[in-house]
DNA sequence: TGACGAACTGACGGGTCAGTCAGTCAGTCG
DNA sequence: CGACTGACTGACTGACCCGTCAGTTCGTCA
C-alpha cells in the first residue's frame, strides 16, 4: 500500500503527463478552445482518466497554466544564475522576456491575462508569476547599480517600466500579427533600456 | 418602401441598440461568456431578432467590440481637439489612456487582444483601433516638438513606448486586481513621460 | 380593401461537451 | 488463493446554446 504521505510517484507522473499535454493543446488551440477530450486524445487516454486526476476542467487549465509558467520562470532563473557582467545578465533577461523569443508563450500569457479577469485561480497564478519575472529583472538592475555599472534612480521602478513596456510591445507584435516588426521592437526596447540604466 | 440605398433608419437604430446591448453584456460577463440569449434578454427581444440583424454570433461580437472602440476613440479625439498647451494636451491623452480612468474598457481590451489571437475580424479591429490611439499620442508629441515644448528624439518612438508602457501597466493593474496601486502607476507613467519629452 | 414585405416571435433541432458511472483489469496484501 | 484497491475505460447523460424556420403583426402602397 502507498504511504500515507500523498500519492505515489506513478500518479504524480501521470498528473504531469496530463498537465503537459494540456499545455500542448492550449498552445495550439488557445485556452478557451481547449476541451478535455482533446487532452485525452493527445495522450491516447480516456476523458474519464483526466477527470480521475482533475475534478474539473477549470482546475486542469489553471494547473496546466501554472505548470507551464513555473517551468519558464525556472529556466530564466537558471539562465541568470551564470557568471557575467551586469550588462550581460541584463541582456539575457531582456532577450528572454522578448516577444520574438517565444511567440507561443506570449500567446498563452495574453490569453492568461484575459482568463484571469474572471477566474480567481488564474488571477493568482498570473499575478505571482508575473511579479516573479519582474523580480528577476529588478534584482539584475539592483546588482548593476550596486556594482556601479548602471545608474538607475530607482531600479525597482525601472524594472516595472521595462517589463510593462515589453509586455505592451508583445501584445502589439503578437496579437496584431507583426504590425511593428522585430527590428523596430528591439530598437524601442534597447533605447528604453539605455534610458533607464543611464 | 425603403429607398434602394441600404437599410432604413429604423433598422440602423435597432442594429445599434443591439450592438450597445452586446457591449453592456460583454463588459459585465466578458466576451467569451456572452451569449446571444443574454443580449436578447437585455433588450427584451427574441434571439431570432438578433440573428435577423447579425448572421452569426462571431459577427455580432466583432461588430460590438468595434462599435465600442470607435466610440472611445471618437471621445478621445474630441478631448484632444481643444485649445491648450502641448503639455496640457499630452496630459489629457495620457489621463484618458490611463487604467484607472475606465477599468471596464481595459478589461474589454485585454479580452479583445486574446480573442484577436484566434479571430481575424477581431485582429483587424484591435490592430486598427490600437494604432489609431497611438497615432493620437504621436501627433500630440510631434506638435509639442514642433512648438519646442518637448524634446523627443523621435516622437513616434516615444509614442509607441509610452502607449505600450501604459498597456502593460493596465494589465498589471486590471488583470492582477491592483497589485500595484494607482498612485504608483501614475508615478511610473509620469516619470516615463518626463524621460521621453526631456 | 387587399396584397405584400419587413420586422419580429418563440419553439425547436442539432451539435457540443463536461462530468458521471458501472464495470474491467492488474497488482498487492494477508 | 481470494479479498481488496487504485488506475483506467468508454458509453452515456444532461445541460447548454447557436442558428433556423414557420408563422404573426403591422405599416405601406396600389
Amino acid at each position: 500500500m502507498e504511504k500515507s504521505e500523498g500519492p505515489g510517484p506513478a500518479v504524480e507522473k501521470r498528473r504531469i503527463q496530463i498537465l503537459e499535454a494540456t499545455c500542448t493543446v492550449m498552445r495550439k488551440q488557445g485556452i478557451a478552445a481547449t476541451r478535455v477530450g482533446d487532452v485525452a486524445k493527445c495522450l491516447g487516454i480516456s476523458t474519464g482518466l483526466v477527470h480521475y486526476h482533475f475534478d474539473t476542467k477549470d482546475e486542469l487549465l489553471a494547473a496546466a497554466f501554472r505548470h507551464a509558467a513555473e517551468k519558464e520562470l525556472e529556466a530564466l532563473r537558471l539562465l541568470v544564475n551564470t557568471d557575467g557582467t551586469p550588462r550581460e545578465l541584463l541582456d539575457i533577461v531582456v532577450d528572454n522576456f522578448f516577444p520574438a523569443s517565444d511567440f507561443p508563450s506570449w500567446r498563452l500569457w495574453i490569453e492568461g491575462w484575459a482568463v484571469a479577469l474572471r477566474s480567481e485561480s488564474f488571477r493568482r497564478t498570473v499575478m505571482e508569476l508575473d511579479e516573479a519575472w519582474i523580480e528577476v529583472l529588478a534584482d539584475t538592475l539592483t546588482d548593476g547599480v550596486a556594482s556601479g555599472d548602471f545608474a538607475c534612480v530607482n531600479p525597482r521602478d525601472s524594472a516595472w517600466r521595462l517589463a510593462c513596456l515589453i509586455e505592451g510591445l508583445a501584445i502589439q507584435q503578437v496579437a496584431h500579427g507583426g504590425v511593428i516588426n522585430d527590428v523596430e521592437t528591439r530598437r524601442l526596447v534597447a533605447d528604453a533600456v539605455e534610458a533607464e540604466i543611464g
